[in-house]
DNA sequence: CCGGTTTTGTTGGTTTTTCAACAGATGACT
DNA sequence: AGTCATCTGTTGAAAAACCAACAAAACCGG
């Protein structure tokens, strides 16, 4: 993609990402994220149809983001790829906090708590292989939608409720429990 | 002047600012000042003629950046503007110092000082006005240049020693130095 | 509800940037 | 000395962004 491209977008929509935080989505026009973006407003035009169009394409990018934290593993020498990587994308999360509450709230909640259960589920499927659990495809099962549930449920709590903890802190309990529930399954196999 | 142009400016600047201190500036290529400034190579070329002209321009933006932090009063309400703009200046030097070291070392360097004390000689004088000091011309001119002096020669010291003390550390006791020097010549007059 | 101000979305002409391609220079390595 | 890779500076055409201007819509205070 051409880097004038890029570069205007990823301004528009960090323009609108801070916006967001200081003041209701309504009450914010185009001309002021054109200026905080540093653009001229025909630009935002010619790459969204309006503020709602931007504001689609924002979430969606944003989740891309979020996804993509999720499962790709950055350091292979890391101690654990997986938990660093759920923390990676806990810590994003809390990074824009109020952007993604306000917008969670109404739309594309469902589709982004499915999405995220769909990444936790693998990588709680990883787990499995990766400790060689001898168990019948139905237990796997069961227990990988047992521990994905749970996960998901924990995050939304901590994300919705405003900041019982930092995404550290969240990520060091979540991952004690899910390691604990591991090490049962594992001793019963 | 058009927005393109002073952000592409100011991101090829930083972007060899940068660079600078990290390695030798005649190892430094176009092709790395433009990949970090995220910028096509031939925008450039379009602003300046080579590396050396650019090195100029970039010199001649930050010394022009030094001098209106020296100048300007932010803050109106500020409880001694003249000593929070010179902490304004010297933490501007500290912030690049690496940059400045470099360049200020070989060119430059007598017209930046006389710039500065330029800068320093107006504060002062500014300060004598404030005070209402009742002197004759002449001891004024010398009071002027004998503080003027004394404060360039103490920031030339702490610039290029490496790093002896902080900005704010610096500009604390350079203060206090100036301030009793001031206080004294107030009693004599 | 009216008049003034702001915002919106669109247009057209201009400027800048981008990209890819080029030939020549430089420099390192054998 | 020769080869290879990289860097330089330049070109031209295409894409994008700019700006100013516009009419219509939305908003707001009196």
């Amino acid at each position: 993609m051409d880097r004038r491209i890029k570069k205007n977008q990823t301004a528009i929509m960090n323009a609108l990402i801070q916006l967001m935080t200081e003041k209701d989505f309504e009450k914010i026009t185009i001309n002021e994220i054109a200026e905080r973006a540093d653009v001229n407003r025909g630009t935002i035009y010619s790459h969204y149809a309006d503020k709602y169009d931007l504001m689609d394409k924002c979430l969606e990018a944003q989740l891309q983001q979020l996804i993509e934290s999720c499962s790709v593993v950055v350091d292979e020498t890391e101690s654990n790829p997986s938990k660093s990587s759920l923390l990676r994308t806990l810590e994003l999360l809390e990074e824009n906090a109020l952007f993604y509450k306000t917008l969670l709230r109404n739309k594309a909640l469902l589709s982004f708590r499915n999405q995220l259960q769909d990444m936790i589920n693998k990588q709680i499927k990883a787990q499995f292989l990766e400790n060689n659990l001898t168990l019948d495809e139905l237990s796997k099962d069961i227990s990988v939608q047992f521990l994905s549930s749970a996960a998901v449920g924990v995050i939304e709590w901590w994300f919705t409720h405003s900041n019982p903890c930092t995404a550290k802190e969240i990520t060091e309990k979540l991952w004690s429990l899910l390691d604990t529930n591991l090490q049962m399954i594992r001793s019963q196999a």
